[in-house]
DNA sequence: ATTTGTTAACCACTATGGTAGTTAATAATA
DNA sequence: TATTATTAACTACCATAGTGGTTAACAAAT
């Protein structure tokens, strides 16, 4: 989808994701700040060509965001309030996706469990991470820096309200309470000095994501292949005991092999 | 939306309800009865032509449903689960709903209580009654016959579920269990020999929606107006009454108001 | 030679955004 | 009173993009 040049308001574009035309967006805001309105008074301050709204308001009132009433000359219109909007938005969307898992059940092989799948967006990742999350039923592994943390913090709090086991191995400090986390000393370790960061994440012992993150580019790893889950499991298990290891042993450490612990690597 | 002639698979419409194209759609499902494919197979056994399946493929990767892999002498590409669909689709659905509801809090007036709604097609009525019910807290009072009962007996349920009190005069026998239900033995009062039927409901005391319902016509009308929801909520409770005071003194009636009790519509 | 795999070009239809222009009723003004 | 403006309501037309659908061309594999 191109963006044209113009910045477009953020509910608009939202209103248009869930497959509104930018007029019919327009005109239903408008609308929603200034009701009851003619055809005319929306279009004058939703900036719609006036020529234009009425088959937008015909649009919109066989969605049912938009209903007619009699005023004095003529007709004039109330919107659908948000909230009824939102409502009757989300119904249809849960039915239809109920109806559409129940339907495609029969296809769910193992597809899933064969294969890795590549994600080379950061969006991707994220979303990708998300839904992960969302769906955890047990437990929780996590390694994550602090700039995917932010916006993961949600899904994850949500995560352990539901009763999901949260373990995070965060890379520098923070004072974020979830979960059992163990906060990685950046600053102590070879990490630092690159501008590459890791992250990885398996839920229930069953999928596992990773990914390495730098400015150019990124490239992230998804799979249920086991073998692929348990080593991205292993992966993390022993980044906990890196933690626990250098935060005990901290100057014997140094003395050992400098400031950087670069033999660290090998473990 | 018009539906074409042919009457097309049922997971297919749905997927175009979420924003496929029938191309796209199709050309998922084959992947799921089939895969890994390649872009040859899967036009071949989708019934898309051959000459369009590598944009629809294309696009179907941007949405991330498909992944292509090296194959032996081609790409071929593998489905994203089902599941995995679904679930990243809520999820995306779940953020835009959010974030609307959050940027219109703003413009949420009291726009809905001041006017009455008219809904005059069935699908329209049902989906109302649906979202009504959906979000109904704590009581649902209800009015209704077979036919609308059996459209809305899942939603009912989840809500009963949920702690919100149902009370329901039903119209005619029925083995139906849920909440208080009254059975109005409509066989033994005027209401029988008329094509139409009503329909009311209210809930928490907030809103309110009625229904003349016959074969030719509906006119629905729904309100925030406390007035009209008072009226509403009366009305279901002087049918309650009815139910019991006929089924209580049904001979003594018979007796006094002669075989259809005609007298008892003033009441 | 036929199947498989891939790309390009074209047509038709529809939805959408965008511009003009028409008609009628008021309101302002000469 | 007649004549401009302005407001309001609505129609018509155009360009573009997405989608479904067809034909052609061409390369590689069996």
């Amino acid at each position: 989808m191109v963006v044209n040049n113009m910045i477009k308001d953020n509910v608009i574009s939202r209103l248009m994701q869930l497959g509104l035309s930018e007029y019919e967006a327009r005109a239903y805001i408008s609308l929603l700040k200034e009701s009851p309105a003619s055809a005319y008074e929306i279009a004058k301050n939703s900036g719609i060509p006036t020529s234009k709204i009425y088959e937008v308001i015909k649009k919109l009132q066989s969605r049912k965001m938009v209903q007619s009433i009699h005023g004095d000359r003529s007709r004039i219109f109330i919107p659908q309030s948000p909230d009824e909007f939102a409502s009757t938005i989300r119904l249809a969307m849960e039915d239809s996706l109920g109806a559409i898992k129940e339907e495609l059940k029969e296809f769910k092989t193992d597809i899933e469990t064969d294969y890795t799948w590549s994600i080379r967006d950061y969006d991707g990742l994220i979303l990708k991470a998300k839904r992960i999350i969302d769906t955890a039923e047990s437990t929780i592994l996590l390694s994550i820096w602090p700039q995917e943390m932010e916006l993961l913090l949600n899904m994850l709090t949500t995560a352990e309200a539901r009763g999901v086991k949260v373990i995070v191995v965060h890379y520098g400090a923070t004072n974020i309470k979830i979960g059992r986390i163990f906060k990685h000393p950046v600053e102590d370790t070879i990490y630092a000095q690159g501008d590459i960061r890791g992250f990885a994440i398996t839920v229930d012992s069953k999928e596992a994501l990773i990914c390495n993150i730098s400015r150019k580019k990124i490239e992230a790893i998804w799979s249920m292949n086991s073998g692929f889950v348990i080593m991205v499991e292993e992966y993390i298990r022993h980044d906990i005991y890196l933690v626990k290891v250098i935060t005990r042993f901290a100057p014997l450490l140094k003395e050992k092999f400098g400031d950087r612990y670069e033999g660290l690597r090998d473990i």
